[in-house]
DNA sequence: TCATCTTCTGCACACGTGTGCATTACCGCA
DNA sequence: TGCGGTAATGCACACGTGTGCAGAAGATGA
């Protein structure tokens, strides 16, 4: 009808309707452009009218700047991540700026992933629960895409990052469970090449050591459920048994729990204290009720998308490593002090029945 | 050095290094357009040399397709639809498109967000765990961009939609239950407007009724645990309280669990068979070893794409409605078959031990 | 050798927008 | 009236690409 069935409506539409240029509906979209408000207020009801809103793609081409995103996420079966994501889209949309997504398995090569979003012109790169590597971050660098990692990092100084204080995570941890008596500690690792799980580690097994306490097992699960079901029945096996868990993630510290429970008829935390890390949401459930380490994901997320931002902006801006605090949720599957073992020993050795007193 | 410092590489740049013109450039990264081996040949070790791809942006507007695809998920802290996401992305990647990803809150207007899709002009719109009015979906189609809902439908004849098929689903329940034994059935709904819970329950009601059994307590839940847990305890309080109860989504089943355990000190699937829907991971965890319905996720996403695709390319096609079979996935926390139950009641009259016989 | 056909290439236009620059309209003041 | 100054506007170029069209180069047949 106006020009072509108003399948694709251009602000020179909007002009001709508004009886302007079309320099003016530009500016009227403008922020902070050089226009009278009657003419501006002219465009905007034409505009209305019409249906009329500018071409992000061809605004896009002009200004060099597509308001765009990248957003890598690794792990999105992984409720943390899946936040994470949630996270990020409500941030960027409050800068008025759009997530380009990109989902990959774990150990796929990221390489042959970002130049994509490069095509796309993308004004810069979250990547969360993942690295890549220095070949394809210079690319980016020289592109002037800046990148930010969540929750990871590389020695590249191309490349920025923003993590949760692991190190920090872990060290609460270990004080935790060593002031509920734990002397028999067991740590599960998720991902060996993953920063996120060797910095909780370090942080753990080092407070652990200051402590006078060495660690008494340690495995394997791959941040995943499956992978540490198998790898809590290797350390429940050991003898002496480890009479507390620290694992690098919920996920597996559900699998833990259940483990514990359904296979070795252990009772927490009387029998066996685990501790993960991420607080998800399952962690709160009553079903297993479980102390954590909460990365405050929000600050993490809004630090990231700053970050990222004021590298685009001011020329003058580097590459940073940034620390968000972590923040122990303690609930119910580790315990507070040590058990009055002698009593607990002597009612076992008398069977049942016996004194309730301290 | 290039040109500008390599900042952007730009297919000029390609051309004068291959010694041919741009055109050429253009066409060797065009599928079979019309260019001669060696001339690709040349032009892509040109490009290769100089880091260059086309740029998407640009080849947007001039072809009117961006490649993307608006992407919709209302609630990404469920799980199932954070698989939901993570399926579409790996399809879409597949089709060499790109997801633009919106994410917002339940109840949230989609209606001021999707005109932010449209202006970066995707090819399409998907949408999960949401619905959209039929203004916005009469603008959406006067744009022609076709919009599919993924486990939602509505009237308006210019929405497509795949579900799955909920009544189905919900039959598949109440057969289950009943051969189980159970007669005091409860239902716990998840948003009373959405078609998903609706029709799963008009399923689940309509083939109890069939049955001659009438739905013994209803409750809503709002597909949330938080909501779910304070449903449950209502149902759980209900004289005579329910031995049965269908949750609307796996969340709910896994909060109901939890309340059953730990506040009514009930076992499963002795005391109460609880099922769920959407066969989440947590939904086989040993903890809870959930009766879930399997939606077929992969398979929902992919009949999804196909039919914007075809939307998109074929001007003959029209919106339409496809449903996608549902499976019931057996687990621990329904009984297969009644239990002996005036044995039971005897054995508790007389008091510990006895017949362990049929 | 010339005519015809095939295969490929380059020219030039178009996509829809932002913005520098020149120009206009208008107001106040001498 | 004339003049200088300010506020607003329109012109025209640029962004980087795909593709229709015409034409060139080479092959084939008469």
């Amino acid at each position: 009808m106006k020009s072509k069935s108003s399948y694709g409506i251009r602000s020179i539409d909007v002009a001709r309707l508004a009886g302007v240029s079309r320099s003016a509906v530009s500016r009227a979209f403008t922020e902070g452009a050089y226009i009278a408000d009657e003419t501006r207020e002219k465009v905007l009801k034409a505009s209305e009218q019409l249906g009329y809103s500018p071409n992000a793609i061809a605004r896009g081409l002009i200004t060099r700047r597509s308001r765009m995103v990248g957003v890598v996420v690794a792990d999105l079966s992984n409720p943390f991540y899946a936040g994470v994501l949630e996270a990020t889209c409500l941030k960027l949309q409050q800068h008025g700026l759009a997530p380009l997504l990109l989902s990959c398995r774990h150990s796929q090569d990221l390489d042959s992933l970002i130049p994509q979003l490069l095509a796309y012109q993308v004004d810069g790169v979250l990547i969360a629960a993942s690295t890549l590597s220095s070949t394809i971050a210079t690319q980016c660098a020289r592109a002037g895409r800046p990148v930010v990692l969540i929750n990871r990092y590389v020695s590249y100084d191309a490349v920025s990052a923003v993590t949760c204080d692991n190190v920090g995570g872990g060290r609460a941890v270990a004080d935790r469970l060593v002031a509920g008596g734990h002397r028999r500690i067991a740590f599960l690792a998720g991902l060996e090449d993953t920063s996120s799980s060797r910095d909780r580690e370090k942080g753990f097994v080092g407070r652990l050591g200051e402590l006078g306490i060495a660690l008494h097992a340690r495995d394997v699960g791959n941040y995943a459920y499956e992978g540490a079901t198998a790898a809590v029945r290797r350390l429940l096996s050991k003898r002496p048994r480890p009479d507390a868990i620290f694992c690098a993630n919920d996920t597996m510290a559900i699998a833990a729990i259940d483990v514990a429970r359904n296979e070795f008829g252990l009772e927490l935390p009387r029998d066996l204290s685990i501790a993960g890390y991420d607080n998800i949401d399952a962690a709160s459930w009553q079903g297993y009720d479980l102390t954590s380490v909460d990365q405050n994901l929000d600050r993490m997320v809004a630090t990231a998308i700053d970050l990222l931002l004021r590298l685009r902006d001011d020329p003058g801006s580097r590459p940073q490593h940034v620390q968000v605090p972590a923040r122990l949720e303690v609930r119910g599957s580790t315990r507070a002090v040590p058990p009055a073992k002698s009593v607990r020993r002597l009612t076992k050795l008398r069977g049942a029945g016996g004194s309730r007193a301290a």
